[in-house]
RNA sequence: GGGCGAUUAGCUCAGCUGGUAGAGCAACGAGUUUACACCUCGAAGGUCACAGGUUCGAGUCCUGUAUCGCCCACCA
């Protein structure tokens, strides 16, 4: 017996070293693995694309997750003999990078993007994205994930570029591209446009006023934002309300706080009779509703009364206020004047960007538009559509299935996709300008035309995501073979961004789903069920986790009983349980190799036929659970079989098992010790076996050990079949 | 306002297609027997939120109620 066994369990010693050795053995790689003979080269394939965790920094809990459930299948996979690919990449996360290089320069040197230049600050960004990238490959090795790091890739590398630029000409050259003057949600402190969904809805103590635009204007109406009613073209009211219907149509000047208005009186049925005094007044250049309600009744767009810096354009008293200081000075011009009518207190949901937490103010700009409403050429049918066929027929199947509902129900209230960013970093617009001529290109126009200054959302190179990373637009083996992919793991919380976003691509481009099945996991969170936050100071880092418990006991902690769409906590004394079980295992180990090294010299070679009845029975009952757990992960149950395995070796192996082995082991009856000691070394395999994908690092090294094996890494060793 | 989910042992949660409740942790009692104290053995702990219904039988299916949580929309 291997000298290792007299100590306790080391992870630290022992993880970093057999990672070294997997990736040394090359057989991350399927196509090593089918050159060894360890696949087959028409087995089935089996291929994952990671999720590329954002150039940003480093992995959180919800990471390692992640990586635990990715990397429990495609193990499981591979040893079941299958061409197995889990591609590994990075994400360069566009605004998200972005803000936090600007912050930090900010920071250290008090200079904004401006004062840096275009091309300074993207060398800036692209050193620290370097330095997160090293970080986080070093993470997911730490993990154990078994990623095939010879394909590995970068949404902002050359072939991804290529293929970004590919999709935008070919959904451009299908009319699902436009340039559009829209009400946008822009985000004054980062300075750029985000979409809905980048949106985080703020509760915050407001007032309601309630007032008239002039002693002579014949309707009161009800604001939050007085400071906008300079920008004021209408008044909406609604049909049916009887005491405004004598007003409809009607037209009226007023000087507002000395900005003159032009207001006409109209009727429109989304406007609440109930709420405030049922009239309400249009700003449309200013809110989202106001310029929908102005297009139905053919009112201007433009009166502009808000810059970019969310300061006042108004000639007279308001300009270049801010809105909020603007709002003070309106509303004591409304008492000098006696306007206001009255003031309420109220609670309004303010928009911030997720990611500057800036207020939103909404504003008409230029920007480019995908189209999810409009039929495609040649198709007939529209981007929606493509998002709801797959899964309403079950070619794509998402894990919990009641997330399918969600998925419907976002779809069905999907707007056109603003996908222009007034960011540096990211893939730029690939659309030339030349006068009055534009030019869309996979490749550079030539000399005298100027390219779009705009990037594009982070989420269109990430939606290219599975067939980008397997070399499209090139015509490669890889993509052949390895596409669609079989799983996409992700969190709920992306479902939107992402997952609905790859199922469009994917669906516009190649025509075909971009994975078979979703499995959305939950959010981690810490031990009192509060999200993980820098803030409140209760983050876990991974790194800590794996140092102190080792990775197999954090991925453990990870999945036991953690069931996919649920949210799950997790505590360094959870993690701290899975470590005493590591050492179980180990001392499993040790005991059955201690006491089986006088026994037949070739287990493998004698194997049953020597065994008693009732050691054959001890067997057969760890083939039905072999047969449980190998269809509860074929289902996705993997927070069952983990806890399965668990529990089969500590309390049968080890609790039971072993401690009834003693007395034979010990005893005189030789045909006895020797049937026991191949059932022992037969169990150990197996369960070494079951537990490889869940706890790969230490059933691997107890591998090493064995005094006979099935093939040279456990990694590669065939799964049991049971009959 | 619309949608989704949860409610099971002190805590965290399993319980797949209906057959008289399970795990981990915590707490309690005993133990140092040459695999392991990162251990062993033992005992304790639940009208499965509530009310109806379907069924020979319901934690599991149906209806309703209550409480909590999440997502979407965003009312000026």
């Amino acid at each position: 017996m291997d000298d290792k066994f007299l100590k306790p369990y080391n992870s630290s010693a022992t993880e970093s070293r057999i990672y070294t050795a997997w990736e040394k053995s090359g057989l991350f790689n399927p196509d090593e693995c089918v050159k060894r003979g360890f696949a087959k080269t028409d087995s089935p394939k089996y291929s994952i694309v990671l999720p590329p965790p954002n150039v940003t920094g480093r992995l959180h809990m919800g990471h390692a997750l992640m990586l635990a459930v990715e990397d429990i299948f495609v193990r499981y996979k591979r040893m079941c003999g299958y061409r197995t690919l889990w591609t590994p990449g990075t994400d360069h996360a566009a605004i998200a990078t972005q803000s936090v290089v600007e912050k930090q320069i900010k920071k250290e040197e008090n200079k904004s993007r401006h004062d840096l230049g275009r091309e300074e600050l993207l060398k800036r960004i692209g050193v620290f994205a370097n330095e997160s990238h090293d970080t986080i490959v070093s993470q997911l090795k730490t993990m154990g994930a078994s990623l095939d790091w010879s394909r590995e890739a970068f949404t902002l590398d050359e072939t991804r570029s290529r293929a970004v630029r590919t999709v935008f000409k070919r959904m451009y050259d299908a009319g699902l591209i436009y340039r559009g003057l829209r009400i946008v949600n822009w985000d004054p402190k980062g300075q750029t446009t985000i979409s809905d969904d980048e949106i985080v809805y703020e509760e915050r103590a407001a007032k309601l006023y309630t007032f008239r635009y002039s002693k002579d204007f014949p309707i009161s109406i009800a604001t939050t934002r007085p400071e906008t009613k300079v920008g004021d073209v209408a008044v909406a009211v609604h049909p049916d309300d009887a005491r405004y219907t004598a007003f409809v149509g009607k037209e009226y000047d007023a000087v507002f706080c000395d900005v003159p208005i032009h207001i006409k009186i109209v009727a429109d049925k989304e406007v609440d009779p109930t709420f405030g005094t049922g009239a309400v007044g249009l700003t449309p250049a200013h809110s989202h509703v106001d310029w929908e309600i102005a297009d139905r009744h053919l009112l201007s767009h433009e009166v502009i009364i808000i810059n970019e810096y969310a300061r006042m354009t108004v000639a007279g008293r308001l300009l270049d206020k801010k809105t909020t200081e603007a709002r003070e000075v309106v509303i004591e011009w409304l008492k000098e004047e006696g306007l206001l009518e009255k003031t309420e207190d109220t609670v309004q949901n303010i928009a911030t960007a997720e990611r500057t937490s800036g207020i939103i103010e909404p504003l008409p700009k230029l920007q480019w538009w995908i189209e999810v409403n409009k039929p495609i050429p040649g198709r007939g049918k529209t981007l929606k559509e493509l998002m709801l066929e797959p899964v309403r027929s079950g070619a794509i199947k998402i894990i919990p299935e009641y997330f399918e509902k969600t998925y419907f129900h976002w779809i069905e209230n999907l707007r056109d996709w603003c996908i222009s960013r007034q960011i540096w970093y990211g893939h730029r617009i690939p659309v030339w300008y030349r006068g009055e001529e534009i030019s869309v290109g996979i490749e550079p126009a030539e000399a005298g035309w100027t390219q779009d200054e705009d990037t594009l959302d982070t989420w269109f190179s990430s939606g290219l995501w599975t067939f980008s990373t397997l070399g499209w637009p090139d015509d490669t083996d890889d993509f052949k073979n390895y596409h669609p992919t079989d799983l996409l793991e992700t969190g709920y919380d992306i479902l939107f961004f992402w997952v609905a976003r790859m199922i469009l691509m994917t669906e516009f481009t190649i025509g075909d789903i971009p994975f078979k099945t979703v499995y959305l996991h939950g959010m981690v969170r810490d031990a009192q069920g509060r999200k993980m936050s820098k803030s409140l100071g209760n983050n876990l880092d991974p790194l800590d986790i794996t140092a102190k418990f080792g990775a197999d006991a954090a991925r453990m902690a990870l999945v036991v009983g953690n069931t996919p769409g649920t949210d799950m906590r997790i505590s360094e004394d959870k993690v701290k349980g899975y470590k005493h079980f590591s050492n179980k295992l180990w001392n499993i180990a040790r005991f059955i190799l201690e006491n089986t090294v006088d026994t037949p010299q070739n287990h493998v070679g004698r194997t049953t036929s020597y065994m008693s009845d009732s050691d054959k029975k001890i067997l057969s009952e760890l083939d039905v659970l072999t047969k449980e757990i190998t269809n509860d992960i074929d289902e996705y149950r993997i927070y069952l079989a983990a806890e399965k395995i668990y529990h089969y070796a500590w309390h049968e192996l080890a609790d039971k098992i072993i401690e009834e082995s003693k007395p034979i082991l010990a005893g005189s009856d030789v045909a006895a010790k020797e049937s026991r000691a191949i059932l022992l070394i037969l169990l150990l395999t197996r369960v070494l076996k079951l537990l490889h994908p869940f706890m790969p690092f230490i059933t691997e090294e107890i591998w090493q050990s064995m005094p006979t094996k099935d093939s040279e890494f456990l990694m590669v060793a065939p799964w049991p079949v049971v009959e």
